[in-house]
DNA sequence: GTCTATATTTGGATAGAC
DNA sequence: GTCTATCCAAATATAGAC
């Protein structure tokens, strides 16, 4: 179709129709609606907006979607297959349960702060705006990528390297990390992410 | 006015006219409005929905206060008012500098799980919702707040304790402690409000 | 597949009686 | 200080032409 060079992790999905190609334009759509959803907020949000972002009439948008909220759903869907891939593939590159977590923070913080960080954002703090039958089925989706962070705290507690409880430690990081969206600027270079996940590896005495 | 038991730090700001009665008009109004921008976000929350909380019709409410957002602004306010002076006597209250940072974690712990619990959620979570000159009003507020957990983070490293730099740790800590409230129970009894905060003091080395 | 036009609903806010 | 009634604006979604 085009030579773009991309992720290859972001290709495979593309090409298993599990993500929108970001070319297309149901792909463009859904960038531009994390983006829109992150800065107002869903409900601030019009579908007014949302049409006008990818340059066409709000009455066109019915034509792509049912109503406003899949296309919320879209969003979060799609975001959590992402970054379940990456972050598969960032555990697999590590040789120590202690380089596993670097990874996995480190992956997480890029989700959350870089290219995706929207999605990410959307996912994390409009978690209200989702109705009960779509929350049920983003939960499932959740659940795999809770499960790599797990896997690996409970490596580092079985060879004395953590004394929390995983589980909690897990919960705390989750907050700790997707806070960081609210004050963490990597664009002024005071702090790289590779800083930032030093920082949060030291916090907990494993630097 | 009457004889109810209340904590002396709350009856003191409300003799002090900074925040509001819980038993008077507005006292419930602010509770009730606090609850509900939580469980449905302020803007999924009706005028409506707000009066019938209180038993009174929808015009009603414009008699108290002049638009809805001085409601959320209301709200946000006294909630800092509250905790800043909740904090300040939770630290003067310790010794070392360590008790003290165990004493911030925790009273924070119990603002944002406890009684106040709805309103600290909607100061962190509805920042969005408010306009710039409210915003500017609310931070002016919340860096007195959070003076007291850097002043803290500084002592204890300076005596060696803490190896990141405090400033992160205040951030990371912020995220990490108001997303308990999408996950902490303290109800089920499973893990108390003290064991979470030894999780914390244990995931930072600190316990 | 996008447009224009509009039906329909919802929600913030006001007016004036009591 | 609360009520009823209502205005007005905004927003989701639909209908039908091109």
């Amino acid at each position: 179709m085009c030579n773009v060079k991309r992720n290859p992790i972001l290709q495979s999905l593309i090409d298993d129709n599990l993500v929108s190609d970001p070319a297309s334009a149901r792909g463009r759509l859904l960038k531009e609606a994390a983006r829109l959803f992150r800065d107002k907020g869903y409900e601030r949000t019009t579908v007014r907006d949302l049409a006008a972002a990818v340059g066409i009439q709000s009455g066109s948008l019915f034509h792509h979607f049912r109503s406003k909220e899949e296309i919320l759903k879209a969003v979060m869907v799609e975001t959590i297959r992402l970054n379940t891939a990456l972050m598969q593939a960032a555990v697999s590159a590590a040789d120590t349960p202690r380089d596993r977590l670097r990874a996995l923070i480190r992956t997480e913080l890029e989700s959350i702060n870089g290219r995706t960080g929207e999605a990410m954002a959307v996912l994390v703090y409009e978690w209200r705006s989702l109705s009960e039958p779509a929350r049920t089925e983003i939960l499932a989706l959740r659940e795999i990528y809770e499960g790599l962070w797990l896997e690996v705290l409970r490596q580092l507690r079985s060879q004395g390297d953590l004394a929390a409880d995983p589980f909690v430690v897990r919960r705390l990081l989750t907050g700790a990390l997707s806070w960081t969206i609210t004050w963490y600027r990597p664009e002024r270079g005071e702090l790289s992410l590779d800083g930032l996940t030093e920082q949060v590896m030291t916090m907990m005495g494993l630097s």
